[in-house]
DNA sequence: GTAAAGACTTAGCAAACTCTGT
DNA sequence: ACAGAGTTTGCTAAGTCTTTAC
């Protein structure tokens, strides 16, 4: 533990929720969201003025500070042209959403990523490996040659089509998962015999992407083909008999209207429909949607009625709970039918899952914690609206009969098959693929490939940054302090975000000096720095924790004379940090060290915890609360489940049950005892052997149940979903399972086994990371 | 060099589904 | 068959980091 920190002792932190509770700058940024709401198209400038003034303030002390300090200081500069920029910014955004959601006539269109010798070029020579891909200098295994001699493009083909060398690839996959060897080739052929295409299919499945050559130019994919995206389904106007009051009459409403406040109504029971901002940007956004008359009618948010809509969705809901079995089969079946059409696409030579395919529909939005956007309207997305990508020589997905995709393009560098941009923030959404897809698979073990590098040379960064905490110069101090807690506390980066755009949330680079607090002696300790802020997804991040003096000094210097809402780290942000750490190690950056800690401790706990002895639930029990330390670690909360308190007591309940149980079974095993002992006939021994196993029988269920009373219990907060999907290198996982004889149903589940089939295929049990 | 745009990963919540005990 | 609990899946917001534009 001491100085130096191995992972053993990552920080618990004992955060909790935040986003109501936990008052933030709120008398600050609430006056700025009224501020805006009166005036966002126009008067951007306003609303920056406000925050000129309130900035001013806090450079001047930056100013001052920097003469202090030795600096070379351009950060006050860039905060002026900071704001300068944010009104264009502003601007351009909004044309920007504007223009993509009007039809205009389609600039002309090239793309500079696609290159000619792209799939086209490719398509032409299949047999020959023509030089764009795979990059001309990798050494190509065996398999991969086999791979590019069949080349081939068209979906229809890959999957009518049995050629000599498709078996014989075939041949060599059976063979490897079946070391006996000798049955494999007739198994496999019996199979194609029998089962033809479905025996192709289940090749596809088992596609192992990961004993291929990877590309190197850059290049995502060669070939590209789907169906585009599926809308959401069309407004269906209100039957005549649910009516919308406005001022206590009944008033019909036009379509488009109607359709906002449908949204509306669907929310009704949330209680952010109360809060003051949620209802000023709806109302906003809601009159954009009204007809001039419309418009002149409902000024006022607080004379509309939604309630019989709103009952109107709560029966439609129940009615289609009650609905027949033959109903929901026919709705299933139709969902199956639009999976298998629009759920897939072809990428090179495999069918690949797709992650979304469905068109986000429109809504109201809401942000997570105190978002200053929270109920403007959601607009629907049209074909118009949406970029497609694939293949030059795919066969182009159709928009809906009588429209037009805003673009299709081909650009073989990015992995998505179709955006568009959203109308809340300006950004961009895309349709990609499942994380069980190559190309996602690819990246992820790319990613514990970096970590586990991090591994090897993290003890040479850890005294750097050390020695660094002792620099002359200002900003080598605050980038070593950043990177401490960012190895210490696995906080996220923390990139600057544009104030009243989003919910006030930091990560590391961002803290502000509101956000610590120093603590020369507390308790028994020395130099304990508390942390409390709204990290992402406005959670609450609370962990007090004790530093080195030379830390707690550093920390010191960088609050001398600043306001609460200053930046604690004024003279660093994370491109600074990232470069800096792409010179320490190829691929570093902040993000690594959670990674690496992540999957570090979940290994060192997994060994701590390893008793042999243990029986399987116990194991689980110790899986999960080696998990559990990671979550901690990275602060991934939940709310506690509403039920929690009530499934609590059931387990209770079961658990006394369980324990009566026992005993009187343990009495009649006393009995049968003093019987057999009196009789010593057949009868009776058998009698208490039955007793005796019957104990034993209820023992183990006790101990399950208790097990998972504890595990429940030191749920509660935790979820463990997050880390272990992003976080903990599945090798550690199965290695471990393998290890102690545990199936792996048991800690992963079928999609998570799909995610992580490159890991359960090739970890051993004796893989280290 | 810097800001903005773009691409992609990480995140919690809630609806949907499944399982269990009655 | 059913309710209720528990688990999985879908959804999409909110981050990080890279690339592009100026």
């Amino acid at each position: 533990m001491s100085g130096d920190h191995g992972h053993g002792d990552f920080q618990v932190n004992s955060g909790s929720k935040g986003s109501d509770s936990h008052k933030h700058k709120d008398k600050h940024k609430d006056k700025e969201h009224r501020h805006k709401d009166h005036k966002r198209d126009k008067e951007r400038e306003k609303l920056k003025h406000g925050n000129s003034e309130h900035k001013d303030h806090s450079e001047k002390k930056h100013k001052e500070k920097e003469k202090l300090k030795h600096s070379n200081g351009s950060s006050d500069k860039h905060r002026e042209k900071h704001k300068e920029k944010d009104k264009d910014k502003e601007k351009r955004r909004e044309e920007k959403i504007k223009s993509s959601h009007v039809d205009k006539p389609k600039k002309e269109k090239e793309n500079g990523y696609v290159r000619d010798t792209s799939p086209a070029a490719i398509k032409s020579e299949p047999e020959e490996d023509n030089g764009s891909y795979p990059s001309p200098q990798h050494n190509k295994t065996s398999k991969r040659e086999h791979d590019d001699e069949e080349f081939e493009y068209k979906p229809k083909k890959v999957k009518t089509e049995h050629d000599k060398k498709a078996k014989k690839r075939k041949h060599e996959y059976e063979e490897e998962e079946e070391e006996e060897d000798i049955k494999p080739k007739k198994k496999t052929k019996d199979k194609k015999v029998t089962e033809g295409k479905k025996a192709k299919k289940e090749e596809e499945e088992k596609w192992k992407w990961w004993e291929e050559e990877r590309s190197t130019d850059g290049s995502k994919w060669r070939f590209l083909e789907h169906k585009g995206p599926v809308f959401a389904a069309p407004y269906e106007p209100m039957p005549d008999k649910v009516k919308f009051y406005y001022d206590g009459k009944p008033m019909k409403l036009n379509a488009p209207a109607e359709e906002v406040a449908t949204f509306f109504a669907k929310m009704l029971d949330h209680e952010y429909t109360t809060k003051d901002i949620f209802r000023k940007n709806f109302l906003k956004d809601w009159r954009k949607e009204m007809t001039s008359e419309e418009k002149s009618k409902i000024t006022d948010l607080n004379k509309c009625k939604f309630s019989e809509m709103s009952e109107f969705f709560k029966a439609q809901s129940e009615a289609r709970k009650q609905m027949s079995k033959q109903e929901k089969l026919k709705i299933k079946e139709e969902n199956e039918r639009l999976l298998q059409e629009y759920g897939f696409c072809i990428m090179d030579n495999h069918k690949e899952k797709i992650g979304n395919f469905r068109i986000e529909p429109p809504g109201l939005f809401r942000g997570r914690g105190d978002h200053p956007k929270m109920g403007r309207l959601k607009l629907r997305i049209r074909p118009q609206d949406i970029i497609i990508n694939c293949s030059k020589d795919s066969k182009h997905p159709k928009p809906p009969p009588g429209t037009k995709w805003k673009e299709v393009r081909h650009d073989n560098k990015v992995t998505w098959l179709a955006s568009w941009t959203e109308n809340i923030q300006g950004s961009i959404k895309y349709i990609m693929l499942n994380p069980s897809s190559r190309i996602k698979g690819e990246k992820d073990w790319q990613k514990y490939e970096t970590a586990r590098r991090l591994k090897k040379c993290v003890g040479r960064l850890r005294t750097q940054y050390r020695d660094d905490w002792k620099s002359k110069e200002m900003r080598i101090r605050q980038r070593s302090v950043a990177l401490y807690f960012i190895d210490k506390l696995a906080l996220r980066a923390g990139n600057e975000k544009e104030e009243g755009e989003t919910a006030d949330t930091v990560g590391c680079c961002s803290l502000r000096v509101e956000h610590i607090k120093l603590y020369p002696k507390m308790d028994d300790q020395e130099y304990v720095v508390e942390f409390d802020f709204l990290g992402k997804d406005s959670i609450r991040y609370y962990n007090k924790m004790p530093v080195e003096k030379r830390v707690f000094k550093n920390l010191q210097l960088f609050l001398e004379n600043k306001q609460p809402e200053d930046d604690l780290f004024d003279r660093l942000n994370t491109s600074i940090l990232n470069k800096h750490l792409q010179e320490l190690m190829d691929g570093l950056t902040a993000k690594v060290f959670r990674t690496y800690n992540a999957s570090i401790t979940l290994q060192q706990q997994l060994k701590e915890l390893a008793c042999p002895d243990d029986s399987l639930p116990a194991k689980v029990l110790s899986y999960n609360r080696a998990n559990r330390a990671v979550a901690i670690l990275c602060n991934h909360q939940r709310a506690p489940p509403k039920t929690f308190e009530k499934s609590m007591q059931n387990l209770q309940t079961k658990i006394d049950e369980k324990q009566n149980q026992l005993s009187a079974v343990r009495k009649h095993l006393k009995a049968a005892k003093s019987d057999h002992k009196a009789s010593h006939d057949d009868k009776s021994k058998k009698i208490l052997e039955m007793k005796r196993k019957a104990v034993e029988r209820i023992e183990e269920q006790l101990m399950k149940l208790q097990v998972q009373a504890t595990d429940r219990e030191e749920n509660k907060q935790i979820s463990l979903g997050t880390s272990k999907l992003n976080y903990l290198d599945p090798r550690i996982s199965v290695a471990w399972c393998k290890k102690w004889d545990i199936p792996i149903e048991k800690i992963y589940n079928k999609t998570q086994r799909e995610k992580f089939a490159w890991a359960l295929d090739m970890a051993e049990k004796d893989y280290e990371f």
